[in-house]
DNA sequence: TATTGTTATACTCTATAACTATA
DNA sequence: TATAGTTATAGAGTATAACAATA
């Protein structure tokens, strides 16, 4: 980018957003995968997982908004049951489907792995900012992602239904 | 995370910002690859040079904040160079060291990609915000960025300097 | 015929370590 | 001895397409 449109002030948001985010998914993976040999992904799935009712989910529902493709989501639950911290077993009602649940030992390592996780964002993102800023962020970004999130993704995960 | 410590508006600060930041990575990656052929990596690398004073920058420098192993560097610049966007030759003072310039073609690849680019964002990212949302996210977000370039990170590019 | 999930395969990117050459 | 960059190699992750089983 350089001259055409776009004031200054969108310029630096628009960097600051995409450093911050990275830099700080950057941190994140480092702590997750040190104190509990666990990728961002595979964090966020396990979440959904223990968020999850039943702690059940059919794997397709699993990937949502976990920009997987149905492989990748494979690939990843593969790694995961070969730890021991999801189990797979064939839904009761419709036979074609996966059913994933969390297993103790996830839960496990997410217990173990939360107070350093939330120790690190609550320094490196929360240090520089007081109340009024984290509000005002939430605000924003909050209104972004919900934006974002309705912009058309390619494929993904969820296969195209049906393309004519 | 879940229960101990930081309060709900910090959750979805937190959460917002790394689900928006990751959606505009994919969003813009998506459009730099249809519309030039580059991933974001190279197009930060080929801004950088273009933004460079004699547009010409050392291997070393050249990597400083876009996360690169040096062999990671190097491969990228293979890429860039042998689609004709870069040239690589040996440095006039330091016999060790080689300069990097974007070419001709690679300015134009910029100049290709840079209206659609620059309308994503504007669409996208800036689209549901009015300008005091924006005055408030660059604000916000530059603190944050400036507080996370200086966390201490792992290897990255520059050699550890002889680690006694 | 459409959907769920897996597999085979290939490709991109990154990192480590060994290596060359200069300083 | 330290630095600049490359290379060899291996590993993580993702995607596409073909596939089997079920709806």
């Amino acid at each position: 980018m350089g001259q055409t449109e776009a004031t200054p002030e969108q310029f630096a948001a628009y960097f600051a957003l995409m450093e911050a985010g990275a830099l700080l998914q950057q941190m994140v993976e480092q702590q997750l995968r040190q104190e509990g040999d666990l990728s961002y992904v595979q964090f966020r799935l396990l979440t959904r997982l223990a968020d999850a009712a039943d702690s059940s989910v059919r794997m397709t529902d699993l990937a949502d908004g976990l920009v997987h493709s149905r492989s990748g989501l494979t690939y990843q639950a593969d790694l995961l049951e070969r730890n021991g911290l999801i189990v797979r077993s064939p839904s009761p009602d419709d036979e074609r489907s996966v059913t994933v649940a969390i297993t103790e030992a996830g839960r496990e390592v997410l217990a173990r792995v939360r107070p350093g996780h939330i120790a690190l964002v609550a320094k490196e993102l929360f240090g520089p900012l007081n109340e009024q800023d984290v509000a005002a962020m939430a605000d924003v970004l909050t209104r972004v992602r919900d934006h974002l999130r309705t912009v058309p993704r390619p494929p993904t995960t969820r296969r195209r239904t049906a393309k004519k």
